[in-house]
DNA sequence: ATCCTAAATAAGTTTATTCTTATTTAAGAT
DNA sequence: ATCTTAAATAAGAATAAACTTATTTAGGAT
């Protein structure tokens, strides 16, 4: 369970542990793979009826933001999607029907992490996402994309 | 003048050119580096006073779908910025203040790509941002945050 | 235990973007 | 030139996400 690792990590970082916190934490660790934000708002409400989505959307960015939550936008067709407790990869994303799949590894090298140093750019964390066609997408194409 | 190719692009593809596309392509001519949709339909109002923001919106989403143009995805710190007529690179964005640097070259590497092509996923572009703090937000990091 | 203060929250508003639907139109065929 | 039809558009509704502000609270200091 990394929810013990997630609220030392925020107090690290000087922030509140508040109930709200908890439940979403919580609710990330009992979710299924990549929820989406509206799920997790779904699962604390359970808990906090009067939690507001504001909170729910706030908390996932701040552990985003501290690298402790992955987030994959899936551009227009599909909300965002939020991933925790998994190693750090990038995503293939499907124009067409907004599905995805993990790819291993990371592409970023050291090249451009330098660049960053020299530019007095901090980096904490990247995103990178492949468009194109799924397999099953990919015949419909043109028609797919309109 | 990029103009000629976009509209080939478009034909090629099997788009209709309405004046509204044209229009478009011509307002992402002359405006300024990376503009955003809002400006892009400022632009494309002064001859089309009624042109709706959703036809901006679904054009420039489709030029960035066909390759012609690149997005940048500022988080929410910013909307998305659009860039024409450069090379394919990425993007350095600050997570306290929403500027960007721009990296050279591109980051994807050939073994990625190839397990792509092994999942019998075709793709057509990607796009990579870092996410850090420029040099003058560095300092304030922890307010920045919240 | 109480007090203090910055941080976090709820509620309601706002915004950017997308979706829905009815209407219009580009462009190929006749 | 006219006809045809799928595609594109405008208008307005819907949505996800963020902002604003007043209230509450976590957690350190007393």
């Amino acid at each position: 369970m990394y929810d013990k690792f997630f609220i030392q990590q925020l107090k690290q970082h000087g922030y509140k542990i508040t109930p709200q916190r908890r439940a979403i934490i919580e609710a990330l660790a009992e979710a299924p793979l990549a929820p989406k934000a509206s799920e997790i708002w779904e699962k604390v409400r359970q808990k906090y009826p009067d939690i507001s989505p504001d909170t729910v959307y706030r908390n996932l960015t701040l552990m985003v933001d501290l690298g402790m939550v992955q987030q994959i936008y899936l551009r227009s067709k599909e909300t965002s999607r939020f991933e925790v407790n998994v190693p750090h990869h990038h995503h293939l994303v499907c124009l067409k029907c907004g599905c995805y799949y993990c790819l291993e590894g990371c592409l970023v090298n050291e090249q451009n992490l330098k660049a960053a140093k020299r530019r007095g750019f901090t980096v904490i964390g990247h995103a990178l996402e492949l468009y194109g066609y799924c397999m099953s997408c990919k015949e419909g194409r043109k028609e797919g994309l309109r």
